[in-house]
RNA sequence: GGCGGAGUAGCUCAGCUGGCUAGAGCAGAGGAAUCAUAAUCCUUGUGUCGGGGGUUCGAGUCCCUCCUCCGCUACCA
């Protein structure tokens, strides 16, 4: 099923510097909905990438005594291990220096170029030779000397770099129009009108080479200019895809569905590259999809202030499941958000621990006990039985509807509604009297509870990946039965089948001593 | 300065195109139960819905205005 291809990345980082938990954050929601759709049919490719080119690099490898080179394979390293570490591995990574992603960039160029959008001019400038970069003119102080100098205290002259330039203003019409066309193409509103002002008011022309320095991608027929750095990332996109090759295996996953970013860098996403595909003549992405950022109880993370968390150090201390629930469970999805040990420590309690694991643990080990460890056999069902049920069915759908406004929040409260409300029935219901007077009924009960948590496990394996399948294992649910499609009547439980000794799920959160030797608490 | 978001219970937030006594979760208080990870269930309070004005039979929900916070953007000098 060609339609069923679902294309999804990750915005490429900077490999001059190691991940935080922006980084964190944007893999684990972007592997969350990569998951989703995997769970509900489709046919996935995700990818991400990392930036290894420019000006940056080279100042910072110089500054470690290392080459770019090195640089990059080291910061590639440690993102790799974090999608291992977050569980949150993609299909494939693409790294700028690859010769693959040379040879797209360059195809990508040259077709720019055959469409008439580059021409060579000058890009003029104050420039710091110290520095190796241009400053706007009223970033400059006047020195005694009457000449100008750079924020840094370099000296800056004027000069007039010469610079391939893209016909970005060509394209403000034709943005406009496809902007128009399709409402979706970037969520939230809010980015989506910042971005059409933005091109309302006009485009100029992108400088799109530079020749003060080589590390970069050389410039089809002009050795002396490497591409300007976003020309080359944002071109990553389309790498993964085997462009220029039409015949490549993965070739049908472009356009891609979604691009997950940072609202700092919509504009290179919702504007330059949507014009460099339509120059190259390539389809554009279907959507571009921003998240907010992470503060730290209201602060933004800073060296200075001493708040930063670093990704490894969260995920030892609370969990991977837990940190990737918290931060899409507490996080509206588009908006900024903050996070506290407070605040996580109570939802992997309160939620986790208690709701679902605990809900978990006491029906399993009624099924365990009284049951002889099998599927126990359903009797009748009784109108609460049939509600508790249908809330559950109804997890699919509603899960869905979320999703297609990438509301992950949302869908994590339409899930843990039915854990409470399976709370609630479980309390009502009182099974462990029914041993008493009325086995069959208990068991009724039991296997409506069960087959409760086996529809909300499949609905949050995206999240918690591996807690839900965990519980997954404890109610005898075949890898094969765990897509969306086995939601509800499709997929029940079938009485008599053997279960596994139940175990805890989700353990809970306990405060370490004072002095512990545990990781740092946040 | 312009554009766009946001300002709702102690905290985090829902409240669509205006309509019953403004909701949820968490926290707090009281109670029940004891199958379970001292978990669960029930009951319970509080809100000038940022301020003011207006439209309407009726407004968090529409209009005007003011205040505060945030984002994008522009500019003066």
């Amino acid at each position: 099923m060609a339609s069923s291809r679902f294309y999804i990345t990750t915005a490429i980082p900077y490999a001059n510097g190691a991940p935080h938990i922006g980084h964190a954050y944007e893999r684990i929601a972007t592997d969350a909905i990569q998951r989703f759709m995997r769970l509900d049919g489709r046919d996935v490719l995700f990818v991400t990438g990392m930036d290894e080119h420019g000006q940056k690099m080279q100042q910072t490898a110089a500054r470690d005594g290392i080459t770019p080179r090195q640089l990059a394979d080291r910061t590639a390293a440690q993102f790799e291990r974090m999608g291992d570490v977050l569980n949150a591995r993609a299909d494939d990574i693409v790294r700028t220096t690859q010769e693959r992603h040379y040879a797209a960039s360059q195809e990508m160029w040259r077709r720019m170029a055959a469409n008439g959008d580059i021409y060579l001019s000058k890009y003029p400038g104050w420039y710091s030779v110290r520095d190796e970069a241009f400053f706007d003119e009223a970033e400059l102080t006047k020195g005694q000397d009457g000449k100008n100098y750079a924020p840094t205290g370099a000296p800056v002259e004027w000069v007039e770099e010469e610079s391939y330039y893209f016909r970005l203003s060509a394209y403000q019409d034709k943005l406009l129009a496809y902007y128009r066309d399709h409402a979706d193409f970037i969520v939230p509103d809010k980015y989506r009108n910042e971005i059409v002002a933005f091109v309302e008011r006009g485009l100029t022309d992108l400088s799109i080479s530079r020749s003060t320095f080589n590390w970069g991608v050389p410039v089809p027929g002009d050795d002396r200019h490497v591409m300007y750095v976003w020309v080359d990332a944002l071109t990553n996109y389309i790498t993964a895809t085997g462009f220029p090759d039409a015949d490549a295996p993965r070739a049908e996953y472009w356009p891609a569905d979604v691009h997950v970013i940072g609202k700092d860098i919509t504009r290179f996403h919702a504007i330059f590259w949507p014009a460099f595909l339509m120059s190259a003549g390539l389809p554009v992405p279907k959507q571009i999809v921003v998240h907010g950022f992470l503060f730290n109880r209201g602060e933004k993370m800073s060296k200075s202030v001493g708040n930063v968390i670093d990704p490894f150090t969260m995920a030892e201390h609370y969990g991977v499941d837990q940190m990737r629930y918290f931060f899409l469970r507490e996080v509206p999805f588009g908006q900024d958000g903050n996070y506290s040990h407070e605040a996580i420590v109570m939802r992997i309690n309160a939620d986790l621990a208690n709701d679902l694991g605990n809900l978990a643990q006491r029906s399993l080990s009624m099924i365990a006990k009284n049951c002889g460890g099998i599927v126990p056999t359903a009797g009748a069902f009784t109108d609460a039985d049939k509600a508790m049920l249908a809330e559950a069915d109804a997890l699919a759908h509603k899960a869905r509807a979320a999703m297609h406004d990438f509301a992950l929040h949302t869908m994590l409260a339409d899930i843990w509604r039915v854990v409470a409300e399976a709370n609630r029935y479980f309390a009502s219901e009182e099974p462990w009297r029914l041993t008493k007077t009325d086995p069959a009924r208990r068991d009724t009960v039991l296997y409506v509870t069960a087959e409760t948590l086996r529809n909300v496990a499949i609905l949050a394996q995206p999240v918690v990946p591996t807690a839900a399948a965990k519980l997954l294992d404890l109610l005898g649910v075949s890898a094969e039965a765990r897509a969306f499609a086995h939601v509800g009547a499709a997929g029940r439980l079938v009485a008599g089948a053997a279960l596994p000794a139940p175990g805890p799920i989700f353990p809970r959160y306990v405060e370490a001593e004072e002095g512990g030797s545990a990781p740092a608490k946040p």
